[in-house]
DNA sequence: TATACTTAGTAAAACGTTTTAATAATTTAA
DNA sequence: TTAAATTATTAAAACGTTTTACTAAGTATA
C-alpha cells in the first residue's frame, strides 16, 4: 500500500513497519551491505523502505552536517547560443557525479548575481559554477571572496579573474583570434577587417588582441569595423563602410561570434556582395546552425560542452579537497574550414 | 568584522552579538517592521544581522515546515533550440516569484526523469515543471501521480496528458499546422508537401494532422515527405524525391521545426533549387536564427518564453492552493511571413 | 566458573531554526 | 493600593535525521 495522504513517510514510519528502531533503519540505509545486522533485519528494513517509498529528507541530513547534493550555476543568459551548451555540459557532468544543479540566469546584472549567490549560501549548496558579469567589477571579486571565505568552492567559466584564488575554465581567446587571422592570411588575404561590437567584453577583446597581433606579425594593417549590438542596421552600415572605400577588405573576421557573422552574410547579400566570392567572412563559436546555413560558416569551434563538463569536474575536486594544480584551465579550440572563407590571390 | 573562519553565522551568534535571545532575532527577522519589540532592540538585531551577514539556513527552516523556495524543472534537452527559451521564461518568472529553479536535463530518458523526480522529492521542492518524455508512457503517468499524491504541485509544459489531474501549458499544434497550410494554399500553392521526421512525437503529429485536414478541406492531396533525423543526407534524399517526380511540390511545410526547414533550404541549394522562386519552404518555431538567414524563414512563431513563464505562474497558483480553472492552457501562435515562402499562380 | 570479547540492536543527543506559551516588567483601571 | 491589562522578551519544544555511546545477550578464552 502506497501512502496516499499527501505526506511523505519518515524514518519512524519505516522503523515502525519493520519493527526496529530508527537508528537501525538509518544505519542499514547508509550501508545496505553492512554486516552489523542480521540478514533478516536487513531484509525487513529494506522492504519497509520500498513499501513506503521512503527517501530521507535532505534537509534533515543537512542538519547533521551532510552537504546538499546541489551545485549552483550562474550564467548570464540562455538566449545567447553559447550558454545552453555550456550549461548542458555542466549539468550532465554534475548529475554523473551525484549532484543536481540550481540554475540562475543573471542577465548580466551584478545585483541579480549577488542575490542568487545569497540564496545559494542559504540553501547550503556544495559548490558554485560562476559565469558572472563580464567586466571584473569590484563587487564580482567580493562575491567570489565571500563564497570562498565561507568555504564554498567556486569555479569560474569563460571569465578570467586573477585575484581571488579560484580556478577558471575557458579558451585561450587570444591564441584563437591569432590563429584564425593567420589562417585567413595564409589563404592569400591582405586586407582583413575585424568585425566587432562596440560593447566589447573581456574575452572578445582578447580575440581582438589576437587579430591585431597576427596582422602586425605579417606586416598588415588591422582595420576595425565596429557596430552596435541590438541596433538594427548597424552591421549593414559597418559593412557598407568597409566595402565602399577604395581599399576594400577581402575578408572579415567576426570576433563577436557566429551570429554576427551570419547577420553580416545577410547584409552582404543585400549589398549584392557574394560570400565568399567577393568577400570572405569568418565567425567564432561554431554554433549548431553554422554548419547548416548557406554558405556554411568557417569558424573557430569552442568546446562549449567540454567547458561546462570540465568546470564541473574541477569543482568536484575542490569539493573533495583535492589539489587543483592549475589556476587556469584552457581548453583547445579548433579551426573549422567551411564555405564562407575563400582562398584568393 | 566579517567572519573569516569558513563557517556561517548562526542565529545564536546574532543573538549573542545583539545581546538578546535567538527567539527575538527570529521574530524580528520574520517581520522587521513589527511593533512587538522596542526600536532599540530592532536596531541592535538588524545591525548584528548585517555585521555577521546572517541569513537563516534554509534546511533548518524546512524542518519547521517551511517549503523550500525551489522549483524543479525537467526538460528533455538544452540543445534543441526550443527549450532554452522556455527554460528562460520559466526561471525568470520563478525568480520574480521568489523561487530558484533546479534544472534537470533528461535527454528524453524516462529513467533519468524518474531519478530526478526522486531527488526533487527528497529535497522537498515546492513544485515541479515537467516537460517529460514525449510519448505518454505509463511510467510517466505514474511519476506525475506520485508527485500529486505527495501533495507536490505539477505543471506540464508542451506535453498533453489527460489522466492525472495536472494542468498543461502549450500550443494548439493542430490549429497551427492547419493555419500555416491554409496560408500557403492562399498564396496559390496546390502541391504542398509536408516535410516530417519519421521519429514523430505527439505534438508534431498534431501539426501533421492540421496539415492533412487543411489540405482535405481545400480538396488537395496531402503529400508526406519523410526523413530520418540524425541521418546524414536524409533530407536531401527526401527533397530529391518530391522534386524529381512529374508532380513536383511547389511548397514544403517543415512541421518538425525551423532547423529542418533551414537544412532543407541548404539541400535545395545543392540541387540548384532556388528558394523561394522554385520552391517555397515554411518552418515551425521561429528560432532566433530564422530571421537572420538568407532567405529568412516564413514560419509559425511559438511563444516559447511565454510558455515557460505561464507554466510557472500556473504552478504558483497551484502552490498557493488557488483554483486553476483550465486544465489546458493554449497560448496563441503567430504566422510570421518572411522570404522563404512565395506567392505563385 | 569467571572474564573478555562479539554480535545485534537501541536510546538519546545533536544539528539550526521557528513558535508557543510563559515570564517579568510596566502601565492602566478600579 | 491592588488587580488587571499591556508590553517586551525569552525558555523550551519541535521538526527528521545521523551518530555515538551504550546495553544485553551470546560466545569464546583462560
Amino acid at each position: 500500500m502506497v501512502k496516499r495522504n499527501g505526506t511523505r513517510a519518515k524514518i519512524t514510519d519505516v522503523a515502525k513497519l519493520a519493527g526496529v528502531s530508527m537508528a537501525t533503519v538509518s544505519c542499514i540505509l547508509k550501508d545496505p551491505d553492512n554486516n552489523r545486522f542480521s540478514d533478516e533485519t536487513n531484509k525487513k528494513v529494506l522492504s519497509a523502505v520500498k513499501e513506503l517509498n521512503f527517501r530521507p529528507a535532505t534537509f534533515a541530513q543537512q542538519m547533521k552536517g551532510k552537504t546538499l547534493p546541489v551545485i549552483g550555476l550562474v550564467i548570464p543568459s540562455l538566449m545567447n547560443h553559447f550558454y545552453p551548451e555550456v550549461t548542458s555540459g555542466f549539468t550532465d557532468q554534475a548529475n554523473k557525479l551525484g549532484y543536481n544543479v540550481i540554475f540562475a540566469n543573471t542577465d548580466n546584472s551584478i545585483e541579480r548575481e549577488q542575490s542568487f549567490i545569497d540564496t545559494m549560501i542559504s540553501l547550503g549548496v556544495a559548490g558554485v559554477g560562476l559565469c558572472g558579469v563580464d567586466l571584473p567589477d569590484e563587487r564580482e571579486k567580493e562575491l567570489v571572496k565571500r563564497l570562498i571565505n565561507l568555504g564554498i568552492p567556486v569555479v569560474r567559466l569563460d571569465r578570467y579573474l586573477e585575484e581571488p584564488d579560484c580556478p577558471c575554465v575557458g579558451l585561450d581567446n587570444f591564441r584563437a583570434g591569432y590563429f584564425m587571422t593567420e589562417k585567413i592570411i595564409q589563404l592569400g588575404h591582405r586586407n582583413i577587417g575585424c568585425l566587432a561590437p562596440y560593447e566589447i567584453v573581456q574575452i572578445v577583446s582578447e580575440r581582438c588582441r589576437g587579430y591585431m597581433e597576427a596582422m602586425k606579425a605579417h606586416g598588415l594593417l588591422p582595420k576595425l569595423c565596429k557596430f552596435h549590438r541590438n541596433e538594427f542596421g548597424s552591421i549593414y552600415k559597418a559593412l557598407e563602410e568597409v566595402w565602399t572605400g577604395e581599399d576594400r577588405v577581402s575578408a572579415l573576421f567576426a570576433i563577436g561570434g557566429d551570429i554576427d557573422a551570419i547577420e553580416c552574410i545577410k547584409c552582404a547579400s543585400r549589398l549584392n556582395i557574394q560570400v565568399p566570392f567577393d568577400l570572405s567572412i569568418a565567425g567564432f563559436d561554431d554554433i549548431y546552425i553554422s554548419e547548416i546555413i548557406n554558405p556554411s560558416l568557417t569558424t573557430i569551434k569552442q568546446p562549449k560542452f567540454e567547458i561546462g563538463a570540465t568546470a564541473m569536474r574541477i569543482l568536484k575536486s575542490l569539493i573533495d579537497g583535492d589539489d587543483v594544480e592549475e589556476e587556469m584551465i584552457l581548453l583547445p579550440f579548433e579551426y573549422i574550414a567551411r564555405e564562407s572563407v575563400n582562398a584568393i590571390g
